[in-house]
DNA sequence: CTAAAAACCAAACGATCGTTTGGTTTCGGC
DNA sequence: GCCGAAACCAAACGATCGTTTGGTTTTTAG
């Protein structure tokens, strides 16, 4: 059961194959893949990724639990240093985008591949998502809100408004900081006039 | 050009075809869905499904237009008959949310599928949404907000929650209208408290 | 009734898929 | 310096992929 009774080798490829397929995964989506195309991302032949990986399902969940691992502690740091319930939404928001958009193929796969993609794999990725939207529910349950208010449907809808900016945002015309901050503002401040 | 120089068949199964694509691409995804799966759900030899589409690229074009279609025809059925731009927004939004979660799998195909899935075809999935997402600018703009209220994020934050619902949504524990009308009251009222 | 178009069937094409098997190189610890 | 484990290579397995080709059946228009 332990793979090394001993330290790995220094010329180990394992995180140089885990960037690829993250890559990959978040650009053509898993489906799409092949073990193949990863394989010759790094050089190595398609054969040689089974030393590390049982199955393609099973690389699939070593990147997205990397990939949850990566904005569970963008966000957390974030968080801390801030007081005010709102400052901790806004800055977690603030993270939770920039790794989106930006920094992390790992985290873009979290968000571009479905639990379904990989049957076997189904409810352990539930299980690994699960874990960082709990820190989300940490952070919307701390606001002050008004009587009555559905922290649930808050909680969905600001999850659902970050993740689905993958599809329309644009490097360049938009930044994440910008689209955060205007999401939390248009919840937090009556938007109707006149 | 013209496909058929005299009426089509009356066992055309034609529509057969566009119904069991839009199922499993909405099901398995584009990429995992084979010709050959669709061509057994409906009793077909794959090669048949070539008689009417020159590619499978050409039929998820002809499904993602039908999904567009029928959004778009039962969100602007859902708007008129109301004057109130709110009560516009608040139906529409109920319209986008029950083809979305619970009539159509063509609509669904349209929120799954990803343009880049196809990429000959990628450019005229993106216009058809575009056409779609159209309509929702309308009913955003007619809305009177505060002075400063950024209506282009306004839309995106509301398109992306309704989108997003997708992946959590569970048949019998939430139902389209409540998540809508919830939504869109979680952005209409302040939810500051204290 | 008949010709032709519509709507398929039957069978295969080459390419690519995830994966396996058996051997080879290379490095870390004694 | 040497041995065993680590980390691959080399080559193939059967299955499945999108698609093509040539023929067959069925229906419709005149």
């Amino acid at each position: 059961m332990p793979r090394s009774v001993r330290a790995p080798r220094v010329d180990n490829r394992l995180p140089l194959v885990l960037d690829a397929a993250a890559r990959l995964f978040r650009e053509k989506g898993y489906a799409a893949t092949s073990m193949r195309d990863i394989a010759s991302a790094v050089d190595m032949l398609p054969g040689s990724l089974y030393y590390h990986f049982a199955s393609k399902e099973e690389l699939l969940v070593a990147v997205y639990a990397e990939g949850v691992r990566r904005i569970s502690e963008t966000v957390a740091r974030a968080m801390d240093g801030q007081r005010d319930p709102w400052a901790r939404l806004e800055n977690g928001c603030v993270a939770h985008l920039e790794a989106l958009l930006q920094a992390s193929d790992y985290a873009q796969v979290v968000v571009r591949v479905r639990p379904s993609d990989a049957p076997a794999a189904a409810r352990e990725l539930v299980r690994l998502r699960n874990g960082y939207e709990a820190i989300f529910r940490g952070m919307i349950d701390a606001l002050p809100l008004a009587r009555g208010t559905d922290r649930r449907a808050l909680r969905l809808m600001l999850i659902g408004a970050l993740n689905w900016s993958q599809t329309w945002y644009r490097r360049g015309k938009d930044t994440p900081q910008r689209i955060a901050r205007e999401f939390v503002a248009l919840l937090r401040r009556p938007v109707e006039g006149h």
